[in-house]
RNA sequence: GCACCCGUAGCUCAGCUGGAUCAGAGCGCUGCCCUCCGAAGGCAGAGGUCACAGGUUCGAAUCCUGUCGGGUGCGCCA
């Protein structure tokens, strides 16, 4: 239940037969007509802007438009009173039974109380991680999982229908790299002497037990052997391996992919010349030279012609190549091929998760989907993470890349726990900075985001059992009469309970899942108030002694709060806390 | 040089895609509230030229242009 959409949908009723009657014209913009909770509450319980937005084009004074929409309005049956406020808001306040009438559908819906239908369907794939199967994650990769994660489910409660898609980056120079460093744990498995590794290998131990595998699989075999007799072997097994331990540490933070991509198969398949080949087709494909770079130029910079993938046709600040002077394929050709499977497998909307080190493949990516995508419908995209700066008691922790030793993603789920990463990474907008300090994070308090929305839920479970020890069991919403509940504290918490599928939808459109994190924390305030004004005031507590109906409404009250509260965290991947 | 992101309270950040005589939270600071369902909470106070300058319109923290300041990137790495 919206009430928000539902009012909305009689506003466009209203608007519709004003256009029937002619007082409209038909061509109207309807999209910016909001119906809305209005900041002051004491205007009323929805607000709209529809009389404003219409004026305009309809070449009509905004409060006469207000005034006939309002002789339209009042025919709906809810509405108790409507008021024209300010340049042209229309202000509705609603019958008292719409009120008892929300909470009881709200219970009924229950854990589906918030989802909503906005996606219809839409199929979404969500690319996240993508980290480079060489190594366990690290610290630097668990904002981007974990904004992913959440925004996946986001849209899946919105209505869409979702993967969740891991590529790996699995046919580049890297992976041989790391077939190069397995060797040489191979060699140390059997007891070869292999000194320090050298630089440009992964000097990380956690690739000693892939060599311990290699040396119990292949024995001496590859002991003196040539590269080319080695390579593949060690580097598919290798691959194989990291990525269990990629799978494995994001489980730790309870993320799951559906798919997990290669790039090499894309290969293997011929989809890269495939895809090059229908860009070709659509003549966005030639052979020229680009300008040196601006700022800094590379040192091995060579002036030469190439296949260039036509970017700027598309709004790219470059046209691309394709092609490397070695005759293979650049990184970027993959991605073609890659985004043009993607858009082959039917999604209209394609989301990448990037650091925000990669701000400069946005555009090369809208670039190549709208190439690809012929009458297709296709969105792309993109949303970066910004860098996580860690603290530990305000002192800033600082790693070391050269020696390999890093702040890994299992360390800190292991230091802090799962509920309290998602949560913190969740407490910011992407694309803003995020500090993250391991003593503030872990302490118990309102400082503490986390445990202040856990504890909110906490508080309610713990009155929900005492309930049942005083005989209040089972709860019966059908016998609750949430006509009692008349104080400002809980008409508030109601209208804002109200506002949460509106917000869902938003949160969506918007593919901002900390909206969330910042509803859930109001929620919570919110209720904490309502709790400690029942230490002042004893007819305002929960359980009322002598009052068995205001108990019995309180109670169910408590249930339509908790299913909000775990409505919004099973949105952020977060486990409702029972007790704490 | 170019592109993208960011400039809101002393600090860290929200601000529902342009709305209303309150620009909001948390921390920090000041003063209160536990014989009472969990004080791991709550209430109240102080604190602002929304970086700056123009523009768009009924209306701008929000949109456009420019300036300043911070971050990230810029062929043949992935």
């Amino acid at each position: 239940m919206n009430i928000f959409a539902d009012f909305q949908s009689h506003i466009f009723s209203a608007v519709a037969a004003l256009q029937n009657e002619g007082v409209l014209p038909a061509d109207l913009d309807l999209s910016k007509i909001a119906a809305e909770p209005p900041r002051d509450h004491a205007h009323g319980d929805i607000a709209t802007n529809a009389a404003m937005v219409l004026a305009k084009p309809a070449g009509v004074q905004p409060r006469a438009l207000a005034d006939q929409l309002v002789a339209k309005l009042k025919l709906v049956p809810d509405v108790e009173s409507l008021a024209i406020a300010g340049p042209g808001f229309i202000n509705a306040r609603l019958k008292n039974p719409v009120w008892p009438r929300f909470l009881n559908a709200l219970l009924e819906a229950g854990p589906d109380y918030g989802s909503s239908l906005m996606g219809s369907g839409t199929k979404v794939n969500v690319e996240y991680v993508s980290a480079n199967p060489t190594g366990p994650l690290h610290v630097g990769h668990v904002r981007g999982a974990v904004f992913g994660d959440a925004l996946a489910s986001l849209l899946k409660f919105a209505g869409f229908e979702v993967v969740k898609e891991y590529y790996i980056n699995d046919a580049g120079s890297q992976v041989d790299v790391l077939a190069r460093s397995v060797h040489l744990r191979y060699l140390e498995a059997l007891g070869e002497t292999i000194d320090e590794i050298p630089a440009g290998l992964y000097p990380g131990d956690y690739l000693v037990p892939v060599g311990q595998d290699l040396a119990k699989t292949h024995g001496r075999m590859f002991v003196g052997a040539d590269e080319p007799a080695w390579l593949e072997i060690f580097r598919a097994r290798a691959i194989a391996l990291m990525m269990d331990l990629i799978r494995d540490d994001l489980a730790t933070l309870n993320i799951h992919h559906d798919v997990f991509f290669s790039e090499k198969s894309l290969h293997a398949a011929g989809s890269v010349d495939k895809a090059i080949a229908r860009l070709r087709a659509q003549d966005h494909i030639y052979q020229g030279k680009l300008d040196k770079p601006k700022g800094e130029v590379p040192e091995d910079w060579e002036d030469r012609e190439q296949t260039l993938f036509r970017a700027t046709a598309f709004g790219d600040d470059v046209d691309r190549p394709l092609v490397k002077s070695d005759g293979s394929f650049t990184y970027f050709a993959s991605d073609v091929a890659y985004s043009h499977d993607k858009i082959s497998r039917g999604f209209g909307e394609l989301v990448y998760v990037l650091g925000a080190d990669h701000g400069g493949y946005v555009k090369r990516l809208q670039a190549v989907a709208d190439a690809l995508r012929g009458n297709q419908k296709v969105d792309v995209i993109v949303r970066l993470c910004q860098m996580v700066k860690l603290f530990r008691n305000g002192e800033p922790v600082r790693m070391s890349k050269r020696s390999g030793e890093f702040v890994t993603l299992r360390d800190v789920v292991e230091e802090v726990g799962q509920d309290v990463v998602r949560f913190m990474m969740l407490m910011r907008k992407n694309e803003a900075p995020l500090d993250f300090d391991f003593a503030k994070v872990t302490e118990q308090s309102k400082d503490n985001p986390v445990f202040y929305v856990q504890y909110a839920h906490a508080r309610i479970c713990s009155v929900l059992k005492k309930a049942k020890e005083a005989g209040f069991h089972p709860i019966d919403p059908a016998v609750a009469d949430f006509n009692l509940l008349t104080d400002e504290s809980e008409t508030g918490l109601t209208r804002k309970m109200a506002a949460f599928p509106r917000l869902v939808e938003a949160a969506a459109q918007a593919h901002e899942p900390h909206r969330i994190s910042f509803y859930l924390h109001d929620l919570a305030s919110d209720f904490h108030a309502l709790w400690n004004k029942g230490k002042e005031s004893p007819q305002l507590r929960f359980i009322v002694e002598n009052d068995a109906p205001m108990t019995t409404t309180r109670l169910a009250f408590l249930m339509a709060i908790r299913y909000c509260l775990a409505n919004g965290l099973g949105i952020l991947g977060l486990t409702p806390a029972e007790d704490m």
